[in-house]
DNA sequence: CTACATGCAAACCGTTTGCACCCTA
DNA sequence: TAGGGTGCAAACGGTTTGCATGTAG
């Protein structure tokens, strides 16, 4: 299963022209691991936990020319200063971000693509997508507030 | 008409214990123009333009406190990495932001209400608001990028 | 008169860049 | 071995902060 992932990794660098480095195959593990969006620095020291040694603007820089190539995307949230970066999967995906502890949870269904028709309808843009994210508390700061 | 915005600006400002202050009246007059939310930096320049004196960190001191007590609002939209404030009315807002030019228009209608309700069922989160820009090219771009 | 506001300059923090060296293809 | 990739340190841009001074209530 493991090296079934590298192999991916390996084939999305192959076929997006980009060479098959150390660090980028450990970024790439890293944003492989559960469906979180993950900043540069979240990678950063993901990495370093793991001891891998990796500089901070490489993460950047990879993690920018693997976004031209479209191996992953940005995404950026509610009350986050800072860009995420996920695996470009296809399937469009949207983001609960709980406003106290921060927690990021994906949820299932994007529930737009009327309404993106009836605004380029009335205004005359053409509509290229959306950025939706929800925020409020998750279970978990909900008891600790109720306390 | 001049006087009778300044009159609501002085009520906002009373209401909420801030006080009136000569740069927090021009701030307000500023975010009061147009519909658009404008950076930081953006209500700097308009008033430096107008002759105003005032130094940056205190409109970036001055929408913080009155964002605190509701006066205003920031947005941070898609592809611009800085902070926006605009006048707190009670309507809820989104807009559709020019992936070229930037230019930013409000749309009119928000369709999420349904769709925050099934989410909390399905997360057990407690939702406490959204944020949806939509991005695309706007018919001036439009022109420009078909020439 | 006192607490809150402001100006100024310096710090901060996420991100980007220039340059020399390294290493994949 | 050539051209892209990396490390390091310095710059950058938006925002925040500490401190002394100013001013609304």
């Amino acid at each position: 299963m493991d090296s079934k992932v590298t192999r991916d990794h390996l084939d999305c660098l192959r076929q997006s022209g980009l060479k098959n480095t150390r660090q980028r195959k450990a970024i790439l593990d890293i944003l492989s691991i559960g469906e979180q969006p993950y900043a540069a620095e979240d990678v950063y020291l993901a990495l370093k936990q793991q001891h891998v040694d990796i500089n901070l603007s490489t993460v950047y820089r990879s993690l920018e020319t693997m976004c031209d190539k479209g191996v992953v995307r940005k995404v950026s949230v509610s009350g986050d200063n800072r860009m995420l970066y996920e695996m470009n999967v296809h399937s469009h995906q949207h983001y609960l971000v709980c406003v106290n502890c921060k927690k990021i949870c994906p949820v299932g269904h994007c529930p737009l693509e009327a309404f993106e028709k009836a605004v380029a309808r009335e205004t005359q843009y053409t509509i290229m997508g959306h950025r939706l994210d929800i925020y409020g508390l998750c279970p978990d700061c909900q008891k600790e507030s109720g306390k």
